[in-house]
DNA sequence: TCCTTGACGAGAT
DNA sequence: CATCTCGCCAAGG
């Protein structure tokens, strides 16, 4: 059993995030007592090797906008599922952070 | 072991 | 608001 690369352990947090709220990079990583960490988090989320019921479009960065993924056009079903969970984004495809970002207590 | 690559972040200009 | 610079650090080549 090969140990699992250490970035696995952000999916637990990204699992905690209720619907209709959302978590960037950086809060993911800190929550999960990694601090500094933001660019792991999506490296996790690139491999989600067969990892289930991880809400990924859950996760955007800073400055409350979908991080693009270089390739791949998977940018716009996130921005949908957000929209249908409640999280609304503004003229300029930016979600308001002090509204929909959510913080575990 | 060194070098490059990133679904990032914060600050300065 | 648009760019740029720098810091950060695990993974993979």
């Amino acid at each position: 059993m090969p140990i699992q690369p250490l970035h696995t352990c952000f999916i637990a947090t990204i699992r905690r995030i209720p619907p209709g709220k959302v978590m960037s990079y950086g809060a993911v990583a800190k929550s999960a007592g990694l601090p500094r960490h933001a660019r792991h988090v999506g490296v996790a989320l690139k491999n989600l090797d067969g990892e289930a019921d991880v809400p990924w479009w859950r996760v955007v960065n800073g400055e409350g906008r979908i991080s693009a993924r270089g390739l791949d056009g998977n940018n716009d079903l996130q921005r949908v599922l957000l929209e249908a969970e409640g999280v609304q984004f503004d003229e300029t495809g930016r979600i308001d952070m002090r509204c929909f970002s959510w913080n575990p207590s």
